[in-house]
DNA sequence: TGCCATCGTGCAATATACTGCACTAACACG
DNA sequence: CGTGTTAGTGCAGTATATTGCACGATGGCA
């Protein structure tokens, strides 16, 4: 085994499993622990994972706390990011919000997709870099910090200058009255002017936010043209968004 | 047997197989390994596979060379990073240039500074997020896939609404006659903003890079406050740029 | 505190890489 | 036909990388 092809192995292992012990890996990848310890530390000179007694960890914390999150009822967020994707056209500009959910979406485009992504999200606007036809354009704004999406006055008037066919927009609370919320007033803001961009707004969310409200008002439930949910919510719940001719989707 | 057929060979049992051993390759195609290893090192030079110690993995994706460089002397970019560090005060507003040296920078910052970063790598945004202190502004644009950042007239526009105390510029050309030069365009003009809206310019650049020069002009060498390169330049290299007043760090 | 896993370092053995050089075959050109 | 040029190849010698092992140091935890 060539020493690169070993560290590219242990690189993908920390993605998937969230850390790496120095004894298993030195099972598994068949050398000793010397090598294994030498890996990690080289590793982690080069900035790539943060080195710990007994192994290894992500390099960022945030990150980790990201793919923690996406790691949370993954098969949901999954079948919601997929049923998501199935909306997307040839040659769309598609504006995507940030969050863990529309970033399985992002990472779930077709390869032979050919679009234009508009996000304020540097995660994902990083996840669509790997992509090779799509092209980006990342908003710019004042990061805020917990969801990692730029926000503030500069990110309302950048949207303002795009016109996009389609926006896939996180929602955290939906509501009948009160429409669509969220926990932050800046992030309402810049949610606002993404809808105001978009032709199509389709609103992704899990189970337990529908029928949920947050302190901070978005728009009424009318902005939104599609709604990507769960499976599992239960027909009567979806009824007034049905009956505001909002296109459902139950993945 | 062609050495372009036994190129071709080499690129397909790459593909099947994931990887290729030099001395295995040897065996097969009844070369010598000196050979097989000057055709690796070309294609690497093609750019259509990745040379490693003992053989060649495949050539992953387009970010796949911003990971590749990560992990490129990570000791001398790490000194420099440092070095650089060192630069910064309490309270400044900082523009923070894109690429992987300069990723060290932002990994380096010490937990307890107060400050505001400005930056147009998505990458360098992230790192910066795990900060507890320190500000972070994001510049959009088009994302260049190549290098992480964004470029366009939105990224120059967007340097314009700033006034920095301090700008770290990461250089992949100097030369005492030419200047400050890049490889690319639009990366050109948005080095020229971040350099137009700050008070001090810090260059940092590998000793390699030091007498060389590359298409795109970003401006004289009287641009620059401070130079942070390796322990390993020879003095009389620095010369002219000392002679332009510029503070040298050697790290 | 004391135990034990883990860690770093120096070292030697081996594998792999690079440099310069000589040789060959193909080819252009007078 | 002869000659100079070029690309490709192999070889020898030297440099560098990688690995496992021994040994002492260090850190986590009861």
């Amino acid at each position: 085994m060539l020493t690169a092809e070993r560290r590219r192995s242990i690189m993908q292992t920390l993605q998937r499993e969230g850390k790496v012990h120095a004894t298993e890996l030195s099972k598994v990848l068949q050398v000793s622990e010397d090598t294994i310890r030498r890996d990690l530390r080289e590793l982690a000179a080069a900035g790539v994972l943060q080195r710990v007694h007994g192994g290894a960890l992500p390099r960022s914390p945030v990150t980790a706390s990201f793919t923690e999150r996406q790691q949370q009822a993954p098969e949901a967020k999954a079948a919601i990011a997929q049923a998501a994707v199935r909306l997307i056209r040839q040659n769309q500009v598609i504006i995507f919000d940030g969050g863990t959910t529309l970033l399985q979406v992002a990472q779930r485009l077709p390869p032979d997709l050919r679009a234009t992504v508009i996000t304020h999200s540097p995660p994902i606007a990083l996840a669509l870099a790997e992509h090779p036809l799509v092209e980006v354009i990342v908003i710019g704004g004042k990061l805020y910090k917990h969801e990692l999406v730029a926000v503030g006055a500069a990110s309302v008037e950048a949207y303002r200058t795009f016109r996009a066919d389609i926006c896939f927009l996180g929602v955290s609370s939906l509501h009948p009255e009160v429409g669509i919320s969220s926990y932050n007033l800046e992030e309402a803001f810049v949610k606002r002017a993404m809808i105001a961009s978009a032709a199509e707004v389709v609103a992704l969310t899990s189970a337990e936010k529908i029928g949920t409200a947050a302190p901070f008002i978005v728009g009424p439930l009318s902005d939104l043209t599609h709604l990507v949910t769960e499976r599992s919510v239960p027909d009567e719940m979806l009824a007034p968004y049905r009956a505001l001719g909002i296109t459902i989707v139950r993945a």
